[in-house]
DNA sequence: ACGGCTGCGACG
DNA sequence: TCGTCGCAG
């Protein structure tokens, strides 16, 4: 829904480029051959010549259009080349386009602030750049204007015009224009710069819109294409709006669009223009009625965010009609198809960006055969995400499960899923090294390639989606026992965080996946299955465990059997349910009261999110403190536990691990990956406090020393409260009181 | 049998 | 917060 924000006073220069048909572009690049034929872009060929998802603007000329299917296309197009979207484990690959976009995204954001919109589209705020082209080096002073910024557009000015380049010269250099309009004419000429840029950088072409802010960029953007530019002046604004239908303005194109036309008789976006703010907000509530109000006025203070990589990674596959998935081994299957996808991106995520995802979330779309309750949606479930594909994997089936249990309720029939998504999201950068880390990668600069892999397995051996609370307790009362520290150091360790107080623990959303199969109160898995049986069989008796990998080939299916990640056996490791400390529960207040070494560490996780920039909320502060994650060599000989985690129990899942800083970058070269088929290795590793071996610490050089005694006492603060462990318990404790 | 596949933002 | 819904392309 429309929201509105206030109008920032200075006039902004703003930008949308937006790539055209990029997905053509993208093949074309890729096979040049087919550059300049009529050409489409098409995604699972088998059915009716399958779905267009983009049109070369020669097919355009044709007649053909995106939500035609291929053969619909060859019949008014019969030359068009059909190209299929390449396909991995059985669903499409967009990787392509996504590394294209990336390309384009970072040459647009050398100008200015830059915001990805989608895998094809931009935002640019230029307007620093323009102020100081302006002052600098302003247009009429220019002996010559950019080839490119005189084919520009500009709305009310161009628009039928015999000599349109010398009047787009005369606009752009104009002396006595507004300062308002000079602006405009600097944002044209740079954006005319980067369109060349990225032509010949990347060989693809875009359009784009140059205004005073988004939403009247975008409108531009899409006005002349392909490969041009469209300026909007203020003094056009009003005609512009008055003749544009409804449904072109973005967020308009659904169902509020659709209201306003039919409840409100409204045709075009000046027709808006009758209504007060007022009515629109009765009808249509504070925000959107406000915006409607200022849209009519193009008026639009929405800011462009500095945001270049996606928020999310997802992956999902429908299964219309008959395709529909009607047993748990196939809902299994295709899981771990997806998540062997989503991985790949996340761990790419992680080499390339330095982020970790936080929260995996399952959705599906599913029906029942009985079909007596027909609109019950399938409930989304989440959980924090574990890295390894076999991790994702299994979280994946147990979120699906759960949802699964929740759609049937008590109801044992038959079922069909006909869509299926894994989500990675919650992505936050790995903080920033401290001076620790920084010094023993310096030390051993090798490291950053040769360090080994270590499996995922140990950096995040525990989850709390398979602790069953039993040892929590016996962790909780080991720390009581005062006469064993190293007990409770590593009961304190293994605790990670705090336990859920106990009437969270019944919204866990993953609880009880195997009792399934071992609680006559729960549903067994073929109950699940219902009355209904796939087509496949399982190769064997139906009392496999869930997590074992099928070899089934589906119908449908992908054509190779997935790899077997070997048994998982029913995990016997404690349950704990862990809830984050949000930098939002703070109060800044109280900052002042807490002792030194607390008050910096808390500065700076105030500060942390801000790097993060990636959403409004951050989850976790728990990462930034505490522990470190270095290569393998550089821990080897300072710390006495070169085993970490795995024995000594100070485990963590994402979305509370301890990390600091991310492992040497991968080497990016295409000689060879590191991923074996089950689960992804991972060259980092993650260092607790608890693994210091104190008769080291001489022996490092003192501002070492300093840091980790800084730690060490902060930990022994912790201990002694009897809280727990970590600096955010201390906080949290604080908090209370 | 539905365009499929993504991704974002707002709301309760 | 999580989960749902709307919207875009």
């Amino acid at each position: 829904m429309p929201i509105a924000r206030p109008k920032p006073k200075d006039a902004r220069v703003i930008a949308h480029v937006d790539m055209d048909c990029f997905y053509v572009q993208a093949e074309q690049r890729k096979n040049p051959e087919l550059r300049g034929l009529p050409t489409a872009v098409v995604q699972y060929n088998s059915w009716k010549g399958g779905a267009l998802i983009a049109v070369s603007y020669e097919a355009r000329r044709f007649g053909v259009k995106r939500s035609m299917r291929g053969d619909e296309a060859k019949k008014v197009c019969p030359n068009i080349q059909l190209i299929q979207v390449p396909v991995a484990r059985g669903k499409a690959d967009l990787n392509l386009y996504r590394h294209a976009g990336f390309e384009v995204v970072s040459i647009l954001a050398t100008k200015g602030r830059c915001e990805r919109a989608s895998i094809d589209e931009v935002y640019l705020d230029l307007t620093d750049a323009a102020k100081s082209m302006l002052l600098e080096t302003p247009p009429e002073v220019l002996e010559a204007i950019d080839e490119e910024a005189l084919k520009s557009h500009i709305l009310g000015v161009t628009d039928d015009i015999t000599d349109r380049e010398g009047n787009v010269r005369e606009w752009l250099c104009r002396s006595d224009a507004d300062h308002e309009d000079k602006l405009l004419a600097c944002g044209a000429i740079i954006i005319a710069q980067l369109r060349t840029k990225v032509l010949e950088e990347t060989k693809f072409t875009c359009s784009a819109g140059i205004a005073h802010n988004k939403m009247l960029a975008k409108l531009a953007s899409a006005m002349h294409k392909p490969a041009q530019q469209t300026v909007v002046p203020s003094s056009s604004v009003k005609d512009l709006l008055a003749s544009l239908p409804v449904k072109k303005m973005k967020q308009l194109g659904g169902k509020l669009g659709s209201s306003l036309q039919t409840d409100l008789e409204v045709k075009t976006i000046g027709d808006l223009l009758q209504f007060t703010e007022e009515q629109l907000q009765e009808r249509y509530g504070i925000n959107t009625g406000t915006w409607l109000w200022n849209i009519a006025r193009g008026i639009n203070g929405e800011e462009v965010e500095d945001r270049l990589l996606p928020k999310s990674h997802g992956c999902g596959k429908t299964f219309p009609g008959p395709q529909a998935l009607k047993t748990t081994a196939s809902v299994e299957n295709w899981l771990n198809q997806l998540c062997e996808e989503l991985s790949e991106r996340i761990q790419s995520d992680l080499d390339q960006n330095k982020r970790l995802a936080h929260t995996l979330t399952v959705h599906a779309k599913a029906f029942k055969v009985n079909d007596l309750d027909f609109h019950k949606k399938f409930p989304s479930k989440s959980c924090p995400l574990r890295y390894g594909t076999a991790k994702i994997q299994e979280d994946a089936m147990k979120l699906f499960v759960s949802g699964l249990r929740e759609f049937l309720g008590s109801q044992n029939i038959g079922w069909g899923v006909t869509s299926l998504s894994v989500t990675a999201s919650k992505l936050l950068d790995i903080p920033h090294g401290t001076s620790i880390v920084r010094f023993l990668q310096d030390k051993n600069p090798s490291t950053s390639l040769a360090c080994s892999n270590v499996s995922m397995e140990e950096i995040f051996p525990l989850h709390p989606a398979d602790q069953n609370g039993k040892q929590n307790e016996v962790a909780s009362e080991e720390i009581g026992d005062d006469n064993d520290t190293l007990v409770r150091d590593k009961a304190l360790c293994r605790r990670g965080t705090w336990t859920r107080k106990p009437k969270d623990k019944a919204k866990c959303s993953i609880l009880n996946y195997f009792q399934g199969s071992n609680s006559s109160s729960c549903l067994t898995k073929e109950a699940l299955d219902g009355s209904f049986q796939d087509h496949a069989p399982l190769s064997s008796s139906g009392n496999q465990h869930h997590s074992r990998v099928n070899k089934i080939k589906q119908q449908g299916g992908p054509a190779e059997a997935n790899n077997d990640t070997g048994t998982h056996p029913n995990q016997t490791g404690q349950k704990i349910d862990t809830w984050n400390f949000n930098i939002e529960d703070i109060d800044p207040s109280m900052i002042d009261e807490l002792p030194l070494e607390i008050q910096r560490e808390v500065q700076g996780w105030l500060q942390s999110p801000k790097r993060a920039n990636t959403s409004k909320r951050v989850s976790s502060i728990e990462s930034s403190n505490s522990s470190a994650c270095m290569t393998k060599q550089a821990l080897d000989g300072f710390f006495k536990d070169h085993a970490p985690l795995s024995s000594s129990g100070s485990q963590n899942y994402s979305g509370t691990n301890k990390i600091e800083q991310g492992g040497p970058a991968k080497a990016n070269n295409s000689t060879g990956t590191h991923r074996n088929q089950t689960g992804q290795k991972f060259d980092m590793w993650t260092l607790n406090i608890e693994d210091i071996d104190p008769s080291i610490i001489d022996e490092l050089p003192s501002e070492i020393q300093r840091e980790v005694q800084g730690w060490l006492r902060r930990h022994k603060h912790a201990n002694t409260s009897k809280r727990g462990s970590s600096i955010v318990h201390y906080f949290s404790s604080a908090k209370k009181s």
